[in-house]
DNA sequence: CCTTGATTCGGACGTTACGGCAGGTCGTAC
DNA sequence: GTACGACCTGCCGTAACGTCCGAATCAAGG
């Protein structure tokens, strides 16, 4: 029989811990003493082992507590919880792919303007066309998209300047950002349906929506589209 | 400028995390309404986009508040969160291997002791000792290391039904598991020293300690120990 | 027998990043 | 007038303990 400290010690766990394992009933000592002192016996030891070992594997406490009780179902739960650690393990690779991306090609002064970038696209992205462009992603390569979502913001305040400026349709500046914005928006469409028709009235009929999710106003967006309309227009 | 619950619908995050982050002063909306109302602008928005960015690359708001300060630590930053997830990654490979090994190699119906063994071992051996076995599983290969941990809880209570039931220890019974004994010995001891001596006098030493960690007595311990003794003496 | 230092007890608060609820205010639409 | 929706400020709850508290109890030494 064991005290508290001495189980503790053993099972390289902390007097804390225990206590809190008596508290919630997943690991009550075997007998107290008179005076209240917990004492542990041998099969609270192995108990606590149990208890360690399923701790490692991600398993909460709760978890715990009913498959040591339901052991027929031990191995549904740790089947569940292999497929539960290998989801996380892909989702940490993708984190990591998306980082390393992030470090390996982008301007050191720019990783502010990246960052906000990668959110942007998130929440401006509806759940569908999210999974168009994870369908896309894999047509075009994950380079090609994430400095898509790049150039997506320079082209915007590219085109806003124009206007700003009252650069020429004809000039060959506006013409080279129009055609890169037209290029953009064909790569993510899906294809087939005259690219650059449905990108305009996207943008056009949605500029309301679109512009609650970056920071352009509304009116700098319509101004942005006619704009591109002038421009294409005036293309020989 | 936006209200709370726009800001909260156009970047798919919720009301009471925008008050959590205006809170804990990680962001301020731009301006409140004389009645109160937070009211946020592009900045914010930028900003917003930032967090969550970050987020998602799993730091936490204080960090992300510090780098959001220090834009010229960033970079630093992300190299960290880059190892700290490449940590945590190599982590779960290894706890996902550990468990296709235990669901794939054991009796479903011994879930409960392979489970117990694990911890065992990580709490019976030192941190050196761990060092070492981590050496030796890399010679051995991981498969052996495992198979041992568990033929170590069988053959301690083999051992110890001999000695209960008076198994002759000139018996072929007896010799068997006594060789099976010294053999996962020599396996663990670095080899060199004249494993077999070497293996019994730890044992015979640490007997009070070893019992501390495993679910058997010092006495136990210390007659599996002579009676493998005297199995070793009685050998041809 | 008494003191001292180590151990134990239960209780309470702190941690992270919010979720959820209560009770009150505000503006608008019917 | 009132019903509704969106907003406000608290305050409690979460998981798995860590940390700190005052009070009781233990083991050992003088």
């Amino acid at each position: 029989m064991w005290t508290i400290g001495q189980l503790a010690q053993a099972t390289r766990t902390t007097v804390r811990a225990l206590r809190h394992y008596d508290e919630i009933g997943l690991l009550r000592p075997t007998e107290r003493t008179p005076n209240g002192h917990r004492r542990y016996g041998p099969e609270d030891l192995r108990r606590l082992y149990r208890i360690r070992s399923l701790r490692t594997f991600g398993m909460s406490l709760e978890q715990i507590a009913a498959s040591l009780e339901a052991p027929e179902a031990m191995e549904t739960l740790l089947h569940a919880q292999l497929a539960f650690l290998s989801k996380r393990a892909a989702e940490l690779d993708a984190l990591k792919a998306q980082l390393t991306r992030l470090l390996d090609h982008d301007d050191p002064d720019d990783y502010l303007k990246a960052l906000e970038l990668m959110a942007m696209f998130d929440a401006y992205l509806t759940p569908e066309q999210q999974d168009s462009l994870t369908a896309r992603r894999e047509a075009l390569g994950p380079e090609a998209v994430e400095s898509a979502k790049k150039e997506f913001r320079t082209l915007v305040e590219s085109l806003l300047a124009c206007v700003r400026n009252d650069v020429a349709p004809d000039s060959d500046q506006a013409r080279d950002v129009v055609a890169k914005w037209d290029a953009l928006g064909a790569a993510f469409h899906t294809a087939g349906t005259g690219t650059e028709a449905a990108t305009r009235r996207m943008w056009d009929e949605n500029s309301e929506e679109i512009s609650a999710r970056m920071p352009w106003s509304a009116e700098e967006l319509r101004a942005i589209v006619s704009y591109a309309d002038m421009v294409r227009a005036g293309r020989p």
